[in-house]
DNA sequence: CATATACGGAACCGGTTAGTTTCGGAAACG
DNA sequence: CGTTTCCGAAACTAACCGGTTCCGTATATG
């Protein structure tokens, strides 16, 4: 809660003997969101980061104001570095099957353990939930939707669909399911999400 | 920290000069419920609970040897007294519109709050995720399996949908909404799944 | 009324952690 | 080689909280 100053930036050229600026963003806040996935926020301790990031605490606390501060600017640059090109195989079911990657996969087990972690925080900032959203959720949404809409466009499927609730329906069970069952982010619970729930409910097209 | 054994709950025959045991248990549950719901686990002191209940401190631990103990149990019977009779209005969809009273959604909605307060926990604590998938999730699902297999059995739907899935799909949707978006359990939303993907994704029977 | 029991309240203890300070050292540069 | 600036490590402070102890009181029994 103490407010120091932030950062005024008052010097910036490099003066006389010294390396550069804080280059190690990175990797503390990747080490915070590793810890976060690990340990959940609340458990978190500010050493651990700084501990798994080889750095001392102190430069922690001279770039960031606090604990919170940390997570919620490395949850916000956790998002970027997205925009995959969309598949395009020609029908629904591909298009979302191709998105199903290991590599995908894997991110997602990943930012969803960071949310789940995240979860009693998530409650009581809007903020942070909000950043979550942006940078876990919606691209992903995104993705879906515009699948959902170009087959609707050529269509593929009724419509009359509800792209947009569609488009959250797959993240919205697999969260559930991580979060009580305790099961990974797995590809075929993922296939039978599209094939039980999304194909299915996207309906046949107008020609029925 | 670890939650280890339960509670029994056990009581033994009133002794010499004494009110009764323990008649507060309720007070204390619900104090300790409803404190969950708006700080979250971590968040939580046991003054806080004791406090609300207007109960000593001390009281709480003659009865519940932790915190983790006390929420466990209290988790633990706030599943009981369900068991209403399924709606039968002739139409799957009647009766799931049916299940959403005032009450019944009112009713989700703090369970939902205790969830998210304890999502940080369930991460860590299968034994605790169980019960609350057992005392929350699991007697929704159940009800709305009931009605999409009875729909099922009558011909109502398709023969070959996955009942087991569809039937999770409320709840997890309502639970990642009011995680990422804060809004509360509420009526239009329930029905816009009903009618744009549970309805639809289980198809219009066998005749098609 | 005497006694026994459990209660609410408050003080207390010990461990943990956010946040601060200090210090020796290493990089860049003149 | 000296200077400047930042870094990592570790010691430190203050607050908070789980859990314990103690005490005065209310209540029911006999």
């Amino acid at each position: 809660m103490t407010q120091l100053d932030s950062a005024p930036a008052t010097q910036q050229a490099v003066r006389p003997g010294r390396k550069r600026d804080h280059t190690r963003d990175p990797e503390i806040m990747t080490a915070a969101m590793d810890v976060l996935a690990e340990v959940g926020y609340e458990r978190m301790t500010v050493d651990m980061v700084a501990a798994r990031a080889k750095a001392g605490k102190a430069t922690l606390y001279r770039r960031w104001p606090s604990k919170a501060d940390l997570v919620l600017d490395a949850v916000s640059c956790m998002g970027a570095a997205k925009a995959g090109v969309l598949p395009d195989t020609g029908s629904l079911r591909g298009d979302l099957v191709a998105l199903l990657s290991p590599r995908t996969v894997h991110d997602a087990d990943h930012k969803l353990k960071v949310m789940l972690g995240l979860a009693s925080v998530i409650a009581h900032s809007p903020e942070l939930a909000e950043s979550i959203r942006e940078a876990f959720l919606e691209p992903r949404a995104a993705v879906t939707r515009a699948l959902l809409q170009r087959a609707k466009e050529r269509g593929e499927i009724a419509p009359d669909c509800d792209v947009e609730l569609l488009s959250t329906v797959s993240s919205s069970m697999v969260i559930s399911r991580a979060m009580l069952e305790h099961r990974p982010v797995d590809r075929a619970f993922l296939l039978s999400v599209i094939d039980g729930v999304i194909i299915p409910a996207a309906g046949t097209g107008p020609a029925r």
